[in-house]
DNA sequence: GATCAACGCGCG
DNA sequence: AAAGCGCGCGTTGATC
């Protein structure tokens, strides 16, 4: 991390990489080997940034060798592919598109040229816009990627806008200049490529390494450091994929179905036929049109005014005949639609896996998030976790960080009451609940114990009375009164002053700079994001940010950690690692993955050495289920 | 038919 | 006025 760009004899050379390219006034003519001219006509894309770069179309061999020895005396490329499809198992790179600092470009056409040819490309460091998709591809062709800088990430830390922008959006903010993406969708598996494709094909590899030169100056060094370490190791977690039991998936959501049809049956006793319990809008007029005013009055209402019908507001009226079928029909509604058929439909085609997309720096705090599907959040059923399975052969280990939101709290604060909990290896939900109580830590019974969890974790956000005494109830079937609530908050603020000072002061900072920030750097700016979240957020982008970037350490370390095991990163949720290793080295690959994630926390938290004795439980199994 | 907002709910 | 936070994704129902 932090190697900045090398130079091909190995030094560090940030300051004559960022003084590249000179905007190339001319509109270069290169004719290359087939007499192409770029760009063609004064009107295609290439003339609409106001800079030309020369572009060579290079399809034949001798020609790549030549062109190669000069791009290897770069310090940094800038890197683009062109694919016949979006999927590295299914499609190919057709062009492989390198710019150097002068602006000429060559755009090597890899259905003629052998990729071999191009490997030495990889002694260079890339400049590319989307990290993941260039790496997954090249790994996939069988290049050994270099390390990345990615474009899209410099945004997100630029423009705090977490959406992924395109290219030309962030060119034309960046650079003052529209970027056509005309020929981003044509056809890459043409035998004979036209004139704009190539020419586009070498405008986005050249305007990807202007845009890493002017926006790298401006982003916080480590987190970005730390983003783009993880990308190659996210990219190649997607590329190798999920084993899946997709057959045991099969007969669990027929399992469903059948209660689903049950519930159903039981439920139109009472709805009729003609209401849908799946829609809330004709749910909540049933409940005005059937329910005595009495029973109305207080029943919590949505944002545009009709009764809510979710599964909290419905169980306060626990006395209707109607509420148990329907609780149960919306719970497997919930599991068939999100987790049913739909979940199975990512199996691929040809690996029989599932690749779920990883992204980095989507959102506000930093956390990883995924997609299709979402593998961060599969029902805790034991049925469902246990579908999640190793290779053939391999077995599955699973490592969470405990109560690592609490511990990055105590430290970002510099609680001394939690900081010594911790470093004595104490529990901190039996001290919370023993000074809420009034009793001794041993004397804390366990009804006691699961409040304090639900003081704990609600103050780290700024919950109040009210919320406490809600989740309370609902999560942890405490029964709380508001008073009570209130007095537990009191006691907890006075059991550790020093959390209570810290958010306060972090509030107040958020208030008077508009902005918080994670231990790596990563900054929010609330004018950018908007006013309402202000008062929590600005305690929960700290805790939850500064936790994933702990996650993220860990993730960059991991390859290396694992090199001569048999070890390999199956999934992670935030603060949870699942690895498969044969099972003759998974005990050694536990204790490394052990170490690794303390190693990864250490990175973050240099001052939370002597917190790490418990700070990681690993366990191996035979699938997640298992391991949890 | 495609898209969007609102709502609800799974997880950490 | 008061509200713990962060996500992705399902359905409904409105809209074009």
């Amino acid at each position: 991390m932090g190697e900045g760009f090398r130079t091909a004899a190995g030094g560090t050379a940030m300051s004559t990489v960022f003084q590249l390219p000179p905007v190339c006034a001319d509109s270069g003519v290169d004719p290359g080997r087939h007499g192409r001219q770029f760009p063609p006509t004064p009107d295609t894309p290439v003339a609409g940034v106001g800079w030309a770069p020369r572009v060579r179309y290079v399809t034949e061999a001798e020609d790549a060798r030549k062109k190669l020895a000069k791009l290897l005396e770069e310090p940094v490329l800038g890197v683009d592919v062109e694919t016949t499809g979006l999927d590295p198992h299914q499609h190919r790179i057709r062009l492989l598109s390198v710019v150097a600092r002068d602006g000429r470009v060559a755009v090597f056409d890899l259905w003629t040229l052998p990729p071999e040819l191009l490997h030495p490309l990889s002694q260079v460091p890339w400049a590319v816009f989307n990290g993941s998709f260039e790496y997954r591809f090249l790994t996939q062709a069988g290049f050994s990627v270099p390390p990345l800088h990615d474009v899209q990430l410099l945004d997100r830390l630029v423009s705090h806008k977490m959406r992924d922008r395109t290219l030309a959006v962030v060119v034309d903010e960046v650079l003052g200049r529209p970027l056509s993406k005309e020929q981003q969708t044509s056809d890459w598996a043409a035998p004979q490529l036209t004139d704009a494709q190539i020419a586009y094909a070498g405008l986005d590899a050249a305007v990807t390494v202007r845009l890493a030169e002017m926006l790298l100056p401006k982003v916080p060094r480590r987190v970005y450091d730390v983003w783009r370490a993880a990308v190659p190791v996210l990219a190649d977690l997607e590329l190798r994929g999920m084993p899946f039991d997709f057959a045991a998936h099969g007969r669990l959501v027929e399992e469903w179905q059948g209660e689903r049809d049950r519930s159903l049956e039981d439920l139109r006793q009472h709805l009729g036929p003609d209401v849908n319990p799946s829609s809330g809008s004709q749910l909540a007029e049933w409940l005005e049109r059937s329910l005595p005013k009495r029973s109305l009055k207080g029943w919590p209402r949505t944002a545009t005014g009709r009764l809510k019908t979710d599964a909290k507001s419905l169980e306060l009226f626990a006395n209707l005949p109607l509420l148990e079928p329907l609780l149960r029909f919306k719970k497997l509604e919930k599991l068939l639609s999100t987790y049913g058929d739909g979940f199975a439909s990512h199996r691929h085609v040809t690996t029989g896996c599932l690749h779920p997309s990883f992204r980095i720096g989507q959102t506000l705090s930093g956390r990883v998030s995924v997609s299709s599907p979402n593998v961060q959040n599969p029902p805790r059923l034991e049925a469902f976790r246990a579908l999640f399975v190793p290779p053939p052969g391999q077995v599955m280990i699973g490592a969470d960080y405990s109560q690592i939101e609490l511990r990055v709290a105590a430290l970002l604060s510099e609680d001394r009451n939690m900081l010594g909990a911790y470093e004595r290896g104490e529990d901190l939900h039996r001290l919370t609940a023993a000074s809420v109580a009034g009793v001794a830590p041993g004397d804390v019974t366990p009804e006691q114990r699961t409040a304090a969890k639900a003081v704990n974790f609600g103050n780290l956000y700024g919950q109040g009375p009210d919320g406490l005494a809600k989740t309370a109830r609902l999560t942890y079937g405490v029964e709380m009164t508001r008073e009570e609530a209130a007095n537990a908050l009191h006691r907890f603020h006075a059991t550790y002053p020093e959390l209570a000072a810290w958010k306060r002061q972090q509030a107040g900072w958020a208030l008077q700079f508009r902005q918080v920030s994670t231990r790596l750097g990563l900054v929010r700016d609330f004018d950018v994001q908007g006013e309402g979240y202000l008062k929590g957020e600005a305690c929960n982008i700290p805790i939850q940010g500064s936790a994933a970037e702990v996650l993220l350490c860990t993730l960059v370390r991991l390859p290396k950690a694992l090199e001569g095991t048999s070890g390999q990163l199956y999934h992670n949720v935030h603060d949870e690692l699942l690895l498969t290793a044969h099972p003759d080295d998974a005990e050694r690959v536990a204790e490394i993955l052990r170490e690794t994630m303390i190693a990864g926390f250490l990175d973050v938290f240099p001052e939370g050495e002597a917190m790490t004795g418990d700070l990681v439980k690993v366990h191996v199994g035979a699938n997640w289920a298992e391991v949890h």
